[in-house]
DNA sequence: TAGCAAAGTGTAATTGTGACACCAAGGATA
DNA sequence: TATCCTTGGTGTCACAATTACACTTTGCTA
């Protein structure tokens, strides 16, 4: 810390969340669409929103989660911060800001969470921004508002680099789960097709899912049994240090 | 975004750089002296700055790099934000605040670096908080300013994560060294040993480094061969997308 | 010239990875 | 009720990567 320097400004701050869910569409992410010009992709957004003085950047970012998710102590990590000074400057932006802000002029920085969600818990809220969020599967998004996308991108880089060191696809999953699904999540994930075998190969070898020893039924094909996450395992490796889950 | 809500905050920011550097002593973090009160070493606090009006982040953390050890363009990455609305509210730290700003309590949200430098061509700068610019190995700093120890940990660990998958150390290290250089630099740096044989083997393999055909001399035991860091074999490395160093 | 200190080198055992193909089970349908 | 369709579930082999481990070399110093 140094002495004071003149032209030191005092912007807003802002949080934003990309909030990460999966189906059998693959991964999606939740974003809220804005309402005026055409329905042009760029005028989605992340759900953020400014932060409360005496409130820290972590429960703010729970705050905008619970908000529109109705969720609350799910998994939230923080992507970093993104306070380029012209952030904000693009034509539509400025209009969209202008309409909805009081000093649209004003820096905003932004400290961006994402999240990862199990869509079957996820029941949209009544708030006001919470309305018109949308799923959109992560791979048909190529732009978004403001610098939503470089966020967006970096979120999927930080994703698909814990997902190879900690297990936390079991966020996205339901509680009870099928092999093929969390094989699906992690090459959603990850971009890439990964062997079969030697996926369950790897999963069994970490003893963090356990079977529930059911079957699935209704399906027109051999059922498969059913899982959950081994919590206590994944607690033992965690504390022994333990850190590559090899994909 | 969405609509504006009362009791928001224009925080001040600031930016804080925890700066490694290395040499036979491990590895060591540059810190500033505070003044007053006792030679205790909650005193020390990393380097900072309040960021300007219409400056980048990065911009704002090079600069704090370049006054502070003379050096531009080197090694810089994000840690991210500390925005506890606390984080400034130690006894002692207060007191040092309104010594030194005009509205001590404001709040300020800090965007944390790391960077990477080699001491070599360090140089202390005349600049008003250069002077007391020190030094420290990182095994011994136990207590810091504000959270300023935190951020120094968060660098850390995001150091470790980085030197397994990107020669990083490369900048920490005089253009020309060792093998045995490097090989103290990643014990240093993942703090564990690491079997000679097979580092050599590693560092072999993946052709980024290369021999001057040159020895030491004037040492008191076998010479060893000198090094350079392969620039283009790395590139070539990166531009392939392999990722994976090993350690 | 003896001794010291760090440099430099190879192998064997184990473990992890990647590629690959077939049978099983249940519902749907003809 | 037999056939078909779809997904579940399984083992092996070749290769690569990792770990553990000890002795000789070189140059300076005493």
């Amino acid at each position: 810390m140094s002495l004071n320097k003149n032209h030191q400004i005092n912007p807003k701050i802002s949080t934003d969340c990309v909030i990460f869910g999966f189906d059998n569409e693959g991964l999606q992410v939740l974003l809220i669409e804005r309402k005026p010009v055409s329905d042009r992709e760029e005028n989605n957004a992340l759900p953020g929103d400014l932060i409360y003085d005496d409130e820290d950047l972590d429960d703010a970012a729970q705050r905008v989660l619970k908000e529109l998710t109705g969720l609350s102590d799910i998994f939230l990590e923080q992507i970093g911060a993104f306070g380029s000074p012209d952030r904000l400057s693009k034509p539509e932006d400025k209009k969209w800001l202008e309409s909805v802000r009081q000093y649209p002029d004003e820096r905003v920085i932004t400290i961006a969470y994402y999240s990862l969600v199990n869509k079957n818990l996820y029941k949209p809220q009544a708030s006001s921004f919470a309305q018109s969020a949308v799923w959109v599967p992560v791979s048909e998004v190529t732009t978004l508002a403001f610098d939503h996308f470089e966020i967006l991108k970096a979120a999927l880089k930080q994703l698909r680099s814990k997902i190879k060191t900690q297990p936390v696809g079991f966020n996205l999953l339901p509680a009870q789960f099928v092999l093929s699904d969390l094989h699906k999540l992690y090459e959603s994930i990850l971009g890439r097709p990964l062997d079969k075998r030697n996926f369950r190969r790897k999963i069994n070898k970490l003893g963090i899912v356990e079977s529930l020893n059911k079957k699935q039924t209704g399906v027109p094909h051999k059922p498969s049994l059913i899982y959950k996450f081994n919590e206590e395992n994944y607690q033992r490796l965690v504390e022994e240090g333990y850190d590559n889950f090899g994909f």
